[in-house]
RNA sequence: GGCGGAGUAGCUCAGUUGGUUAGAGCAGCGGAAUCAUAAUCCGCGUGUCGGGGGUUCAAGUCCCUCCUCCGCUACCA
């Protein structure tokens, strides 16, 4: 039994996630956290919100609200949205709690007195109509490169061009649209990651397993030299800067620090095992999961702040990074009310159908595009007709032909031999999948291993033999039946909700993970009477897909 | 602009270190079966492997160049 840590980056407070950000890093960390946890494994999944920021004072100020109570709020929808799709956390707690203003103070006073913190002055641009200190990006004016009027103060949207707010002609908040902005001094704590450089390079050497994207992202920002960076901002919201009244610390550096405070939320002080090599972490397993944008802050600055304190805390040791999950090829949008979230995802249809079509076709080698249309093609097929016919057909011509009862009699021939080796090759197959986390071709083999059922039940055609050999229906069926709580167990880490279903039929056990070569066709109790569950998957309907496409933007023709 | 990733069948994608006639699922066409949610199972694959050039006995795979999409580029997170 192995001691696995899973953190998924963390999703953003200013408000609820659309069905890309739940599939660019919560659910394959949940579905591999409920896969190591079948595997007998001790697992400990944690995930957070993320709350501080310009964006989340924004989002407060324009819902009305005071910030903390905004957070509040969203942080509440967030957590049940998260359980309502079957995200298994161990737990899901928040960057702005007590534990992390104190992990976060203490990090920052470890680098203070190891000298890698300097206190820096520097200019900002301020807004007097805003009354507070804009980012680069709320700065907008006309770009000086091509003319476009409405560049942001860090880049220029319509050509590209890097900026700085300063090079803008006729700036002015893109808050409020005031030009009474102007250049303030103000004092920050800069992260003198410069001097960590050698020690971050050395600890990326130590992963060249780690993948090509991940480790090119590393290595490019190694060798362009890290540099010192602000880790402070002039916010009110936010985890305050011991000396520097009216500063709080950047989200970027709060906010994996929150991996380590959220546990602390959960477990208490028994996380210093899963956290400190020093006291009982050395055996731990660092998983991170996290959207291609986030790979340079997991494998570059956080490590730097990390090995910074000289204290021994965990760092990660396996990164999965996913690509996007795009709208029809384009993006997600809040504003423009494009995409499903996912809120709205589950009051259309239950959660294993997302689950199910999102998993099966992750984002992992290159941006995937979210169609209604495939959506619907994918889950009627692989779930309804596959999964839930099977279940169906069999569990049905049990209750007429043997009374609703796993039937004794007969003796399996060659082809369930058969059928045991395929299972046998394919659950290995599925399982050395999911161990690497390749979830494309982990769910493409679970869905041969369900279509295993059906061709078996064409071939062995119980309904014929029952005409002449009642036995040899009785052991085909028997043999077929075996398959629904083995389907419960290996289907439970992407489909949870239909696997307890499927477990309920014969009261097995969803949790658990059959052994390489075990006798898999032949476990339940001859005799046992049970119920034929409802049917498992209702299909999406073409004039639901109509009807959705209309209400979520979707580009038609 | 710079760096990195990607471009393979109508669609979504596999294709290890270059090596026999480039694969899978879906869709499509044909057939079988009738237990089942008109569900299932079997059979059928020539596609300028983004364009061009090069290295090699041999290139989807290596090199050069061009085109397109995506990410990062350190003050969005």
């Amino acid at each position: 039994m192995a001691r696995i840590l899973i953190t998924s980056a963390l999703p953003y407070i200013n408000g609820i996630k659309h069905l890309g950000n739940l599939v660019g890093s919560m659910l394959p960390a949940d579905v591999y956290a409920r896969f190591m946890r079948a595997r007998g494994h001790d697992v400990l999944a944690i995930c957070a919100t993320d709350e501080h920021g310009t964006p989340a004072e924004l989002a407060a100020l324009k819902a009305g609200q005071d910030v903390a109570d905004y957070c509040a709020t969203q942080y509440r929808i967030q957590k049940e949205a998260g359980e309502a799709f079957g995200l298994s956390f161990d737990h899901f707690g928040r960057s702005s709690s007590p534990e992390n203003h104190r992990l976060t103070q203490h990090f920052a006073k470890r680098l203070q007195e190891n000298g890698f913190i300097a206190e820096v002055e520097e200019e900002q641009v301020y807004s007097n109509a805003d009354g507070r200190f804009l980012p680069d990006r709320y700065v907008e004016g006309t770009c000086p490169n091509c003319g476009f009027e409405k560049a942001r103060g860090d880049q220029c949207d319509n050509c590209g061009k890097l900026l700085d707010p300063t090079d803008l002609i006729e700036p002015y908040s893109a808050l409020s649209g005031s030009k009474d902005i102007e250049r303030r001094k103000t004092k920050h704590l800069h992260l003198l990651q410069s001097k960590l450089e050698d020690e971050v390079r050395a600890w990326v050497d130590q992963h060249p397993e780690w993948p090509v994207l991940t480790k090119s992202i590393a290595y490019k920002w190694l060798d362009e030299g890290l540099r010192d960076r602000s880790i402070t901002r002039d916010l009110s919201w936010g985890i305050p800067v011991p000396g520097l009244p009216g500063k709080v610390f950047y989200v970027w550096f709060d906010a994996p620090i929150a991996y380590i405070a959220a546990t602390e939320q959960g477990i208490g002080e028994d996380y210093r095992k899963w956290w400190r090599e020093d006291e009982g972490a050395d055996d731990v397993r660092y998983v991170q999961f996290m959207g291609k944008d986030n790979v340079a802050f997991h494998t570059v600055s956080f490590p730097a702040t990390i090995l910074g304190s000289r204290e021994p805390w965990k760092k990660v040791d396996t990164l999965k990074s996913l690509n996007w999950l795009t709208w029809y090829g384009g993006k997600f949008s809040t504003s423009e009310n494009r995409g499903i979230f996912m809120d709205q995802a589950l009051e259309l249809l239950p959660a294993d159908l997302w689950r199910w079509y999102l998993m099966a076709n992750a984002p992992e080698s290159d941006d995937t595009a979210f169609t209604l249309e495939s959506f619907q093609q994918t889950v009627n097929k692989d779930l309804a007709d596959v999964l839930g016919n099977f279940v169906n057909r069999i569990a049905r011509f049990t209750a007429s032909k043997f009374d609703g009862v796993v039937p004794d009699g007969g003796e399996p021939g060659e082809a369930e031999a058969e059928l045991q080796s395929q299972l046998s090759n394919r659950i290995a197959e599925y399982t050395k999948h999911l161990e690497a986390m390749e979830f494309r071709k982990a769910f493409a083999e679970l869905r041969g291993i369900w279509v295993l059922g059906n061709e078996y039940l064409q071939s062995a055609a119980p309904w014929a033999a029952f005409k002449e050999d009642k036995d040899k229906a009785a052991m085909i069926v028997r043999t077929a039946l075996n398959l629904i709580p083995l389907y419960a167990q290996l289907s439970a880490p992407v489909i949870p909700h239909t696997a307890d279903k499927l477990a309920d039929v014969f009261g097995t056990e969803a949790q658990g993970w059959p052994e390489e070569g075990e006798a898999l066709l032949d476990k339940l109790e001859r005799g046992k009477a049970f119920e034929a569950p409802p049917v498992l998957f209702k299909k999406v309907e073409d004039e639901q897909v109509e009807e959705w496409a209309e209400r979520f933007g979707a580009p038609r023709g």
